[in-house]
DNA sequence: GATGAATGAGGGTTCATTCAT
DNA sequence: GATGAATGAACCCTCATTCAT
């Protein structure tokens, strides 16, 4: 009579990898559901934990979505910050970006979800987040390089502030180029 | 004495406007706190009516829901309805369709706001609206006649299905301005 | 077939009788069980009303707390502006007034073990309802009557403040009689 | 090499200490937060020892409550073990136990507090510890020896079952006093 | 022996919804 | 037609308790 009843589950005791679980959850349930449409026992259900969990990990249902977006846009500007952009041609770096911004769009879309959701409650920004400056940080840096050699090499005609280029809506940002395109194109 | 046909209109009047008012009042509140983060009695405050005077005129939140939605898509459209499209002029058509949709953003920042608490709750789509087809259908057709006008012009180089462009997600056509604005201008 | 079914328990519409048996229930529950002993569906089940509706007539479970502790004081208080205290004996005023309270204790058990419950969690007391003074300001007032005319009798030594009377910790108080009872009759 | 017994000694001594730092802790939480107010976590911080080593000396809230119960009988009847009461003089060794005990209330605060909590919870009275009658044998042995004396000697008119002063609640004796006093002077 | 990690059971509170006037 | 009063069903969160190292 061989052991084939499958141990019991096993519970974790990996506490790294229970919070990137519970983070991981989070993000999905947040992102598909919004703030407020997102039910804790679901998040602890897809991270395979139970629901005190959670509030050991993170201290509470705004805790953890705020933890989730912060942990979104450090995997954004992670990625942002392997990228080899060239100084010497900073059309081309800004090109790169941009590619990159809507590329990580393209294929993690959650996360534009997960920021639109911020909207959608009152007072909850990322400007929140009590690291948020830190986290931005990598791209602004990037961008204020990328500028300022721009600059230098007479491709944009004016300073730019960076920060300013992050705090502008999206939408806005959008809507002058698709209008720029539309009357360009006439 | 004139205009005696009188109490049976001042009703009617009333239950028209207060249908309005709650309406009015869940199209801010859904805009702002999105789906889920809508209360009902809320609604019902902004409005100035009491509670199931709301389950009275509609017959549940998500009901509401749905009107809400179906209003605001009724509002755009009717707006794009008394637009002056030069049929002769078809490059100039879509681009006057594009700068109202653009205005109506701007002008009525909750419309976006709420489309995109769409995407926030499973299921809930505005193809699920019983007269999703009608309501739409104005857009369809002057998007018709502008394209069809555009091809026998020989302006756009093959048939474009204008219901495609409603359900392609607003975001992936800004991706694609933007990319084409970014590469073109190099 | 008479009809021998009884009639549902036709939900009470007399929010005056709801909010006292809610009132009354959450003495009963908070005297016998403690601030944190105490349950609120048991006080709804007591009352006979949902737990919702004591959310709606009082706030919270600590704000139920404040109103029995306020009502306990309420009903002793009103106990004793019946009492007849002849301002011409004070001495057998005084001895009325206490014969009262003690009677009060005895027959209302639930008195007193509310008012030591609140020893048991911390930062709530009785002084801290909004409108203590006003309650315990009858007591005062009788109490500073007869106080003044003992005075005025030469019955008592010095001026004693009733306030003061008031706060002094009853154990202390019945400490210094016991002790005194026991060396003076040795 | 003197004192080379050990280990065991040493091993005993710390789990002896930890054992008493638990109880301790659990006198100290119980004594001000009542029953259900008390939290394990906050008697394991206390006594800074892990949750887990609790329930391993004491197998449950329940019974660290009846352990610290039974501590603070044990320790008032350890000092009343050490008076020194006159046999030939009952009269003045009730009115020394009634002043050490008394005094302990006075010193020992937490004491009252933590009788007290026991009326605040269904069903738990010290009589449930299991040991309870041993416990308190040693007050009613010194009390009967007293009561006895008194009796012999014509000071107490008539038997007087010294178990019932121990059950009779303290309130309704010090009711008695208080009464007394004030006719008394009067 | 000692502890960090985990959880079942419940407690307080909210919310969409209905009843009865 | 209109509303104050009432509630069932969750939802967020806590707490005593145990498992596995």
């Amino acid at each position: 009579m061989p052991m084939t009843d499958a141990p019991p589950p096993q519970r974790r005791r990996d506490s790294e990898r229970t919070r990137g679980d519970i983070l991981q959850a989070a993000l999905e349930e947040f992102s598909s559901m919004g703030h407020s449409g997102a039910r804790v026992d679901r998040i602890a259900a897809r991270a395979g934990v139970s629901k005190p969990m959670i509030y050991d990990y993170f201290g509470s249902k705004d805790d953890i979505y705020a933890a989730a977006l912060r942990e979104a846009y450090v995997q954004i500007r992670r990625g942002e910050a392997q990228l080899a952009l060239d100084p010497n041609n900073p059309r081309a770096a800004v090109r790169e970006l941009v590619h990159f911004t809507m590329d990580h769009f393209r294929r993690k879309p959650w996360f534009i979800r997960l920021l639109n959701s911020e909207n959608l409650m009152g007072g909850k920004t990322v400007a929140q987040l009590s690291d948020a400056a830190d986290i931005q940080s990598v791209l602004v840096t990037r961008l204020s390089e990328v500028l300022a050699q721009g600059k230098r090499h007479g491709v944009f005609r004016r300073d730019v502030d960076p920060v300013e280029c992050l705090t502008s809506a999206p939408m806005e940002h959008f809507r002058h180029l698709a209008e720029r395109r539309v009357s360009g194109s006439s």
